[in-house]
DNA sequence: TCCTTCACATACCGATGGTATGTCGAGTAC
DNA sequence: GTACTCGACATACCATCGGTATGTGAAGGA
């Protein structure tokens, strides 16, 4: 016998998964809701009972991919000891993890479109791009790169490589071009 | 009396020019093609003997933003005589046209998503991030920044400057901050 | 045991992108 | 100048979509 509290969180689960999958490979707007709650095996009376909109479906994925990938980013940078190398090493590991499939088309490409630019930031900055703007004030406070406002640089970084992100999940065969332009890029800035 | 390649013109114009606002100021999908044709005083038959679909429509609005702000960029380049002073001035004006309303949320969040990022990708290449890639590739050749391929830089760069724009949009301030941040990066990379 | 509540399922709605067909005037051949 | 063609739209229509209102049966507290 399952608890209501156990079905609930299993099919909201489920519907966060399958949309993703689909949400990932074909995209926000070409997946219908009818093809999420047919994948997933409910109806669209369970969807709108555990979320709000369509809209809000995509956030409840967006947030799980972002998660994942700062996890990742989090995990490659605790690896090392020196600020630098967990600076360096979180953005290779940014880079990898964002190659991925089932990630660059919800986390790049359709989350700003369908949340807008303003609430995509916010969630990227609560989630995985959160230890890049940490790493970043590290290094500034501990002089490794030129005192100066911190937000920018971060900013820059960060469209930096979800460009190459992208970029890559295209050309994958200029992945070892790409990191090379990202670790020039990076020691360039050290002081 | 107009003649018809006149009409023709002149009713593609219209089209163009009003989706292009609505696009920008609602963002693709909250825009309905009866919203458009009502503005542009026109019918749907009208739109779809022009264009052959919704994407299509906004692959045009698109494609007259890119070629406005690549103008811009070429234009302030065209200012210099240096080439590093050409390639900082295109970056800064790319940072300013960008940052014009009827233009971020068209080019930099609606384009990947609609018309999906390969296809955004190439436009964009054979519009106005075109400058960028030629004057990176001049500097390299003429060993002002370091002999490495061209293309891995130059995406890094262009993400870079588009988040950076759309940062701007929601946080104006921040501007100088930025066009600082900016310059630190690009003169950092200097030979 | 009863009865409320919760986790859905079913049935339905307006609006949307897209299409098929109708219409009317500008161009063209004679 | 007349007749015919064709292109630039307008009108009418359709399937599907996101979203809502209502029904239902089992879980779980009293």
């Amino acid at each position: 016998m399952t608890t209501r509290a156990e079905q609930r969180e299993h099919t909201r689960r489920t519907l966060v998964a399958t949309s993703r999958d689909l949400f990932a490979t074909k995209g926000y707007g070409a997946v219908g809701l009818s093809e999420i709650v047919r994948a997933a095996g409910v109806t669209k009376g369970a969807l709108y009972h555990h979320f709000e909109s369509k809209a809000d479906l995509f956030r409840a994925a967006l947030e799980q991919v972002q998660r994942e990938v700062g996890d990742d980013v989090a995990a490659a940078a605790a690896a090392h000891d020196d600020p630098w190398d967990q600076f360096t090493a979180g953005c290779q590991a940014f880079l990898t993890a964002s190659t991925a499939p089932g990630v660059q088309r919800i986390m790049l490409i359709d989350g700003p479109a369908v949340l807008g630019w303003n609430e995509w930031r916010a969630m990227d900055e609560a989630n995985s791009a959160r230890h890049l703007a940490e790493a970043v004030e590290e290094l500034i406070e501990k002089e490794l790169i030129p005192k100066q406002p911190a937000a920018p640089l971060t900013r820059l970084l960060s469209g930096a490589m979800n460009e190459a992100a992208l970029w890559l999940a295209s050309t994958p065969q200029a992945l070892p071009d790409t990191t090379a332009a990202l670790t020039r890029l990076l020691d360039s800035l050290r002081t």
